[in-house]
DNA sequence: ACTGGTTAGTGTATGTTATATACTTACCGG
DNA sequence: CCGGTAAGTATATAACATACACTAACCAGT
């Protein structure tokens, strides 16, 4: 960019960054992306990926292109957070960091490293190393909302690919709670709510028996306050099978369509008395 | 501040803001308090109240700032909402706004109205005028949220004084829902949570039989995310009637102390199976 | 082709929580 | 002392959550 203009401001402004808390299951563990710190402060340590936010870039679309530059990975579901804004959270100036959490699915692994980043990395969030900046509270607080909203909404779907086994499913359930679920309490209320539809045909070449594959109905997909499924990224090669998802998640898009936004909430809870 | 100075910076930084819907219980509705906007942009239409961040100053701190400056109270329950950060939303200059939501017990009210503020008033949520900026969508996001964790905490006793009859913590939970209650399943459902102490005392003067008071146990007053309760705000003489409920809360606060902050979210809510 | 190992898949009984519903008590004012 | 109004109280039913154990299907190795 501008190597000599300054933008000058009547008031001291702050930056404001994003940060991105980016969950994947693998080993039938949640794990979080994180990278290496190329440079000071905080040289060596690891940290969220993130970025600044540019001048004309809405905040989700910013969490968006830092999300596809770290994994290639467009149209994942994003959620913000909130804002961090500790005085001294950036030892360099005052920063305001918008926090996001992103999920992947499980086998959609691409990791770029590049730019300020030395290394990057999926850590299982149960052995994570000391993080740089304020990313721990970041972390906890990305954790919670993902603990506190997998029952009330069809998030867990996201960790998983278009077609899924009900055990797949429960993993990720159990990943997220850090607790081992009822197989068969699980599998009924999974099937007392209508997000599920078996599709008949089933996972094979495992050594076992048989799964059969689960794909969701349209509408139980839960959208993210980032760019809607399907918003043109400018992909990179990096990203084709993150579009093959894509394009599987859009196929299964058709059948509801409808008041999904409320119903997500309400999913598992009744109204009051009238 | 500095008149002629400008601050600068190697790349353009928004101005950050904060913006407070600040939610009462008035007349048995829920209330929030509206600013008339004296300056363009938007000027005459109504607005949140709000201010810039300082430029040392924590995101809660400036959301205690200004909760202050407009009402005289200080140790209120505030709760960050989230970013907001689209990049029109103010036409001056990119401006992000960090939103907040804070309740004020039913009778601390005062009002100040100064600096950019023509008026000042509480408006019902269910008649609210058309607001300025994208004020709409950050009050609909409050509601949300407080209509989310009104079952699931005990965020209801921060709209009322710390010695309250149940009718009345009905009436805050009525007004938040939207929806009219069942009065024996209220009680039953209130009872059979570990909160609340009946005084032995009775609110008396009314013209109908006399209600009982209760009080929170210490531990049930959820935390907001702001300064905590009793921290020194230089309070000003407006705010003393907030601070004898500041009082009451902390006389009440020294009973339980615990692990609180999982419990609240765990309120209602059992623990799945081993 | 049979056996052992491993995962997929299924039902029932019990406890807990949510909901629906109506009458009595206490105070005030006239 | 009567009418009006808010406070207070219990029971029966429906919905949901939890606890719990066996059979079916596949593969690999003999």
């Amino acid at each position: 960019m501008t190597d000599k203009k300054l933008f000058g401001y009547k008031y001291p402004h702050p930056a404001v960054a994003v940060d991105l808390a980016i969950f994947t299951l693998q080993e039938s563990r949640l794990q979080v992306l994180l990278i290496e710190r190329a440079r000071d402060p905080f040289k060596g340590r690891w940290a969220l990926p993130g970025g600044f936010v540019r001048i004309h870039e809405d905040l989700d679309a910013a969490a968006a292109r830092e999300l596809e530059e770290e994994t290639g990975v467009a149209g994942a579901y994003l959620e913000q957070v909130g804002a961090f804004g500790a005085p001294q959270r950036d030892p360099r100036e005052r920063v305001i960091s918008v926090a996001f959490f992103a999920i992947i699915p499980s086998d959609t692994i691409h990791l770029k490293s590049g730019g300020d980043a030395a290394a990057a990395r999926w850590w299982p969030v149960s052995e994570l190393p000391k993080v740089a900046f304020d990313h721990a509270e970041i972390l906890e607080q990305a954790r919670h909302r993902l603990r506190d909203k997998i029952r009330r909404s069809t998030i867990a779907l996201r960790f998983l690919p278009p077609e899924f086994t009900l055990t797949e499913l429960q993993q990720v359930h159990e990943a997220i709670l850090g607790q081992e679920l009822d197989k068969r309490n699980f599998r009924k209320w999974l099937t007392s709510l209508p997000y599920l539809r078996a599709t008949g045909r089933m996972r094979r070449g495992g050594q076992h028996r048989p799964a059969e594959l689960y794909r969701a109905i349209a509408a139980a997909l839960i959208k993210g306050t980032g760019p809607t499924i399907g918003d043109d990224y400018s992909s990179t090669d990096e990203s084709s099978i993150a579009q093959a998802y894509q394009r599987g998640y859009q196929d299964a898009a058709r059948e509801f369509a409808a008041a999904m936004d409320s119903t997500q909430r309400d999913l598992m809870r009744r109204v009051r008395p009238a």
